[in-house]
DNA sequence: TGTACATCAGTGAACGCGCGTTCACTGATGTAC
DNA sequence: TGTACATCAGTGAACGCGCGTTCACTGATGTAC
């Protein structure tokens, strides 16, 4: 069957937009080519029509899914006065919703470390989007030096991460509901205070 | 060979010490059954006399790598003043070495995200011991009510996660040494801080 | 406008491979006498 | 103290299974005439 011009784009789409639910939700690794496919409506022989190699999809699937994030959060911030638009991200982020649902949340914390540990070509791929997500979260961050934001909006961003994945390894219990209030009202005060200066013993390079 | 009676137990911890290493380094399901007991020095089909399933390995390797993360947190912060020593620990975790050494540091960032797809079984274990953490880490916040010192520990600890994540995906560049300097300089400061009170709307459940 | 051919997204069987697990066997050492 | 037997940690071949990838084929639609 050959099919119009656009046809073979939105399979591809679809497929890239299935895989980085599935993908966030059982890991880099928790989910075959097969059965990726089959979520797409398709069978796992077409696959390399549209993808190079398993690896490719993962980089597309979890690309798709950081620019799903940062258009949230945009989307987000534009709704709420400047000095509220850090904040905003913040309690969204560090919800019970984001923590049960993670195929819809986050890559950072649902594939953060499987990718960091893939090709050199994978984590570039996930590097760069990092950076990217950084840059975004220090738009909502007014009234600062870029260097100043980037360092508030990494610190913030490693905060809600970090929260967002004791949280989920606690589960749905009592600890995981206090690790979420912990983190967000950490994280919310670090969001409404004045750029951390160096510690007191300010070390060069590493420590 | 029969061997003596401490024999077995000898070899048991030997291959759950250097699984914990290997685990930390490739993910919890980067290396297999016959390379983690050729690490040991052994065959793969030695397995099943020391472990029920590669399952029940998994969960002692890590136990005994939180273990291990908890053990030096205690001998560092008993060689410093009461005050100093949240950012004593703060210090060492958020370090080039640490960044660069998965196998021999915090299990977190390493497995946290793996862990909390396993089973229930895993997962258990696994919150388990994050609690352990986290009581460890509170005991190094002294003046403070229980539960404050709880709060502080854990925001502290969901930021020191957080950050050492960020630091891998972003690899050995620039921005790698960066988002430690911000995640470390922030944690050292809510490590200084008097504890985060609630966020201005305090919330209930979830939000 | 109608016809013949070319295209290529998608199918499903098959491949090689590595994995977790099982199993019959080994042989050095502990134990019973 | 010496001897015969039992034990069981460890070996290595084999198992079944699922995975990523390949490949010959299909057939609806685009294109050339």
């Amino acid at each position: 069957m050959r099919y119009s011009r656009e046809h073979k784009q939105e399979t591809h789409d679809r497929i890239v937009k299935k895989a980085s639910v599935r993908l966030r939700e059982k890991g880099a690794h928790g989910i075959g080519v097969a059965d990726l496919m089959k979520e797409a409506g398709l069978t796992h022989g077409g696959f390399y029509a549209h993808f190079d190699s398993r690896e490719a999809l993962v980089i597309e699937a979890f690309a798709y899914a950081m620019d799903r994030s940062m258009e949230h959060w945009r989307k987000q911030s534009d709704q709420v006065a400047p000095e509220k638009q850090l904040s905003q991200i913040v309690e969204t982020y560090l919800s019970a919703l984001h923590r049960d649902n993670p195929g819809h949340g986050c890559s950072i914390p649902a594939l953060g470390a499987e990718i960091a540990r893939e090709s050199p070509k994978t984590r570039k791929a996930f590097a760069g989007k990092l950076d990217e997500m950084i840059e975004t979260m220090a738009d909502c961050i007014p009234g600062q030096p870029r260097k100043a934001a980037r360092k508030q909006a990494i610190a913030t961003l490693a905060t809600m991460a970090g929260t967002m994945l004791l949280a989920r390894i606690a589960g749905t219990s009592e600890l995981s509901d206090e690790v979420l209030k912990a983190g967000k009202d950490s994280a919310l005060d670090g969001a409404r205070r004045e750029p951390t200066k160096p510690a007191k013993k300010p070390r060069e390079k590493q420590n």
